[in-house]
DNA sequence: CTACATGCAAATCCTTTGCATCCAC
DNA sequence: GTGGATGCAAAGGATTTGCATGTAG
């Protein structure tokens, strides 16, 4: 979707285009991955527009209302943002290394099926997150965290 | 699992076993149900155990990281703990009542076999949370938030 | 004994909010 | 003109951390 037909769409809602609503639109689109606030925030800084974290925040939580963009914890600390387009893909986050990969969106297809057929229940999975091991950690320290297994420190 | 075969478990591993780490395990144990830090705390405390917050969240966060409990954002604004048993189970929340109902774990099985055959990357899906529009709420208000719809404030 | 766990209190840090002002419509 | 959006600054609230003390093994 272009950025003036979501600005339309959103007008046609009744809300106010300002400024900071539009460019705020303009980097998510742009950006073609996830982003955090202060992300966000830095970039519209970076273009001139003096605009306030707060209103930063107040806007994605807006975007995300209106069905235009995803939030999701990536384990990062601060949530991260991201347009909802097609099509639509996940991320695989590592426990152990932190490592951050993406996969279709393809694997959840059955699942939102079956959750709509047996619990008449809308599943809204735009952006999610599994979090766990990846290879390279498996092979590096074999299943560490694994219960049952023999662990060493507390930390 | 029970209590001391966990203890046990911990022991062989190195850890030490407090009064403070037997008796959260043991009220996760008999919980049945995911609670929040504050709210094992509390029953920490009912049970006659000074024990700070502090504490609990460490101990917390040392039995997620022995693979004994899962943290679970359940949109409550704290994080839930409860105990990897099996069967596992999951919840649908509702994005516009707050209702949090329980799923099968076995919806979860394809989508791990294939995150493992595909990405050779070992998920830890143990205790999850679906956000959505539960069917009561679809029926009250069709869509509300759906993009492309005409919702009408920004609250 | 000695290192690890806890108590206490303060700090962190993301996110939200109150209120006066401003501006999109 | 008017109500919704923003700026500013401060609060909120879950979670973490530093350090001295206590205690499990």
């Amino acid at each position: 979707m272009a950025l003036e037909e979501i600005i339309a769409t959103l007008r046609a809602r009744g809300y106010r285009i300002t400024l900071p609503r539009r460019q705020t639109l303009q980097i998510l689109l742009r950006a073609h991955s996830h982003l955090t606030c202060e992300q966000v925030h830095q970039r519209l800084v970076a273009q001139g527009l003096d605009v306030d974290e707060a209103t930063t925040y107040r806007t994605l939580q807006w975007l995300k209302e209106n069905g235009i963009i995803a939030q999701t914890d990536l384990g990062l600390g601060a949530d991260v943002y991201s347009l909802i387009d097609s099509p639509l893909h996940h991320h695989l986050v590592c426990l152990r290394c932190g490592r951050i990969s993406e996969i279709s969106d393809s694997l959840f297809e059955p699942i939102r099926r079956q959750v709509r057929e047996r619990y008449h229940f809308e599943p809204r999975i735009e952006h999610w997150a599994i979090f766990g091991i990846c290879a390279e950690c498996q092979s590096n320290e074999k299943g560490k965290i694994e219960p049952g297994n023999h662990g060493e420190s507390g930390e």
